[in-house]
DNA sequence: TAAATTTTTGAACGAACGTTCGATTCAAGC
DNA sequence: GCTTGAATCGAACGTTCGTTCAAAAATTTA
């Protein structure tokens, strides 16, 4: 428990500015947000930032990878030994709400900018995106193999449960809506009923609660564009 | 059909910019795009677009309060007279995604540039969106004491639902996805077994198809902003 | 302490932004 | 043909944008 969680102090300030950036655009938007706002707001200067990053562009990507990585690392973990396709769709909704409602900018800023990213980058958490889909699709038709669930599209069953999900960030309120695990076992309810034949209603709304807390254990990575090098 | 349907020239004209303008707005981001964009777009000369309206800010006004009070002032009337839950819930869902795919550049305007929209403005169209989710409140709620829905917390299910359809604009492709009709079939059938107790489920996929256009039959109403305000 | 390396900065670059304005063109009415 | 108002435009305003760079400060290495 030392070696593998070391940082090295321009790691820890580029999470910090990372952070900031990610307030700052959930808040502005990415263009209408400017690299000014995120100097005031994270205490570096201007061209102090440049340091850390090469580009806006660059900054948004490196905010995106890292949410959608730790949602995906974590949901694979959350997954690991849990067989009943039930139980897995309530996981990965599970799963996906706890980001969303612990890391509200991040989250906006996955799901508001996504068109915002521009080439080279965009493809790269595309894929990402891609593989995350690919594992919802599957847990999907496992379901409906399994189970037998009504005839739906499986493409429009999916891709509606994430416009559920995703369309949180634009009304949830803490003080009026319900935390991360109910608001989930609602929403694995809805989705479970609604798309399959009545026989197993049980398994939605109780989900064993797997490691609750979705911190990422990633080490390394995060490098300084100067000198790290292609 | 000859005096109520009369435009002006100049109305014509903003119609024209207001199009291209939510062209614009849909490919680039409000934020991202320049008025200069909307110039080259349209053929209007920069300076000329100031003629049809005052700032950036009211240009993203109207096309959002022109959207929005379509689908509202078209969803009414085709409301009107029926009186089943099921079936007024299926007609708002069939509705709300004829228009969606029928303007998407409008609509992505609507659901993804509601933030950008700033103050004096941002109170109407927030309006216009609260009387348009009480009334989708009003349906589910007839709906649960009718028949009987799951206890599922009505605001989650309604904020759920409008998310599985707005969502809609950042995925749909016209290639390998159903029309709207199909789509909003399955989008109901999906949330109408999801929150109800499992009796009636046949009245999701058929809708008696009311009225399929969504033409506005407003007259007057959009008028130059040099002479004609206060 | 001196040298080498990493980190931070103020000041500036050209480009693009939303908006304005005076002048010009156009279309009716007389 | 002249007048009048509506419609259109080129050119420019002041600001802000993302990014750069040489130099200074801070930190590490020798």
């Amino acid at each position: 428990m030392a070696a593998a969680t070391t940082l090295r102090k321009s790691d820890r300030k580029l999470q910090h500015i990372l952070w900031h950036a990610a307030e700052v655009f959930a808040e502005k938007g990415f263009e209408g947000a400017s690299i000014r706002d995120i100097s005031r707001s994270s205490r570096v200067s201007l061209s102090g930032l440049y340091y850390y990053f090469e580009s806006k562009q660059k900054l948004l990507y490196l905010i995106q990878y890292h949410a959608f990585s730790s949602i995906l690392e974590e949901l694979q973990s959350r997954l690991a030994g849990v067989a009943s396709p039930e139980q897995r769709l309530a996981i990965l909704i599970q799963n996906h709400l706890d980001y969303f409602l612990q890391h509200p900018a991040e989250s906006k800023v996955l799901s508001h900018e996504a068109e915002a990213l521009e080439e080279p980058y965009r493809r790269e958490v595309a894929a990402i995106k891609r593989r995350y889909y690919q594992l919802a699709l599957e847990i999907y038709r496992e379901l409906a193999g399994a189970g037998g669930a009504r005839s739906i599209n499986p493409r429009i069953a999916v891709l509606g449960l994430f416009g559920m999900i995703n369309w949180v960030y634009t009304w949830y309120n803490p003080k009026v809506d319900p935390r991360a695990k109910e608001l989930a076992g609602t929403m694995a309810q809805m989705f479970l009923n609604g798309v399959m034949n009545g026989h197993s209603s049980g398994a939605a709304a109780g989900t064993k609660s797997a490691a609750s807390g979705a911190g990422s254990g990633k080490s390394g990575g995060s490098r300084v564009h100067k000198n790290g090098g292609r």
